[in-house]
DNA sequence: TTATATTTGTGTAAATAATACGCAAATATA
DNA sequence: TATATTTGCGTATTATTTACACAAATATAA
């Protein structure tokens, strides 16, 4: 911190952004949520939900309310991803430093609102997801990534599903984001092996036929209780 | 990205920081690199290397700089770690947002050298990290976790470690920084079967007595080409 | 009514990996 | 020459992962 104390007049001409890649669930297709530009350079481009920090915001704070104010969308889970900002021609006017935040929304909230705040959002599925301007398609990338890899070390699996689920929800949430078989009959040991799922006793049937399924629901606090005795929550397969 | 768009004139008054988390690794004792700030309202006090970005300089550019210009240290493994900026009090002129940097040295790189960017530097034992400035303790324990962390799924280890190493050294590295005893038959045995290490063929003695061990490297090149078919490096224990 | 397709729920044997050890070899020192 | 110390290697036991089969509950078609 030294540069700060011998040159007192700090000339830094850089604005700070926050950024958001949310991510939604459903019928076995991942969607990333993004806004199209209404002005400027890259006005109609396609670009995620995000905007520039206000002074006295938390950063976390910042990125809910850009995503409240640009897509209505309310996430279930939200954590810092990666700060960007090489790109130091971004801007004409200043240089941007973005700070790109990772995020869930179950399925009660996939739906764009058709409020004015939503009309310029759009779920992408993700292997659809256009050409976005600035970094954007590398945080997507990078967010995938980290989908991929925490979904087998932490239970964010539940947080794209409904509060009830079906096994075969689960399941098909691991094989679809993950992009590999599972067998079945393991994966359902495995699950409940960690003793974090509650039984709702609720059964209901999901498609046209087949038996009846028991729904599931995530026992947080459970899980919370477990990971003070060191549990490790883990999926992995051949 | 609407609200810049609306609001053309952004006023904002935020400045953005880099700061770095430097481990070093030397007889069983985990270090960190600390300087001490000479002007200012901390004078004197102990804070993480590091300050603010140049407009035209990437952000791990300016940590190295930093680190350069404060330490005399040169890194061998460098990455982002976390942005932290939510004390929006921190400075009474304007906001700070910095971006933390995760970083390790050698032990070529650990003896701090005595010419004038060094002078206000030291290595605390981690355990002994003094009540820093800022948000730097908070930098400090996350950047440990990591460290603890990422030992187990990523070979970091080696870059604590001298180029040519025995094999009680990194067995020792291990223990220490994971705080936990290891079977030194088990270890060495998973080690060896990733097949990322290369014998060197040369044969030391440690201490005063006892069998010369033989002396390996990491083989990098091996390890990248490893990891292109799925590779995972993981060390756990019971 | 009966047969068929579909989905759910449970169990077990085989293969693989992790853990817990024992002992000999090579050196310094007493 | 005996003892302490550190290295190098192996094997039995235990735990975990993987592969795989069949019955139960439902809808639909014959």
């Amino acid at each position: 911190m030294l540069f700060l104390h011998k040159h007192p007049m700090i000339n830094q001409n850089i604005k700070i952004a926050v950024d958001a890649i949310v991510f939604g669930y459903h019928n076995g297709i991942v969607y990333v949520l993004a806004v199209q530009q209404k002005f400027g350079k890259l006005a109609n481009h396609w670009v995620l939900p995000g905007g520039f920090i206000r002074d006295d915001e938390p950063l976390i704070q910042g990125v809910e309310r850009e995503l409240q104010e640009e897509t209505g969308v309310t996430v279930s889970y939200l954590e810092q991803l990666k700060t960007f900002g090489d790109d130091v021609a971004r801007d004409e006017r200043f240089r941007v430093i973005s700070v790109a935040y990772f995020a869930l929304v179950n399925p009660k909230n996939f739906v764009l609102k058709a409020d004015t705040d939503a009309k310029n959002a759009k779920w992408f599925a993700i292997k659809d997801v256009p050409k976005l301007g600035y970094e954007h398609n590398e945080m997507v990338q990078l967010a995938h990534a980290r989908l991929k890899n925490k979904l087998t070390y932490q239970p964010i699996g539940f947080d794209l599903l409904d509060q009830e689920f079906l096994f075969s929800d689960l399941e098909n949430l691991y094989c679809s984001i993950l992009e590999q078989d599972i067998d079945r009959r393991n994966f359902r040991k495995k699950i409940l092996s960690f003793g974090i799922l509650e039984e709702t006793g609720k059964v209901v049937k999901k498609g046209s036929s087949g038996r009846p399924g028991e729904l599931f629901s995530f026992d947080k606090e459970k899980y919370d209780q477990l990971l003070k005795d060191n549990f490790q929550f883990e999926i992995k397969f051949a």
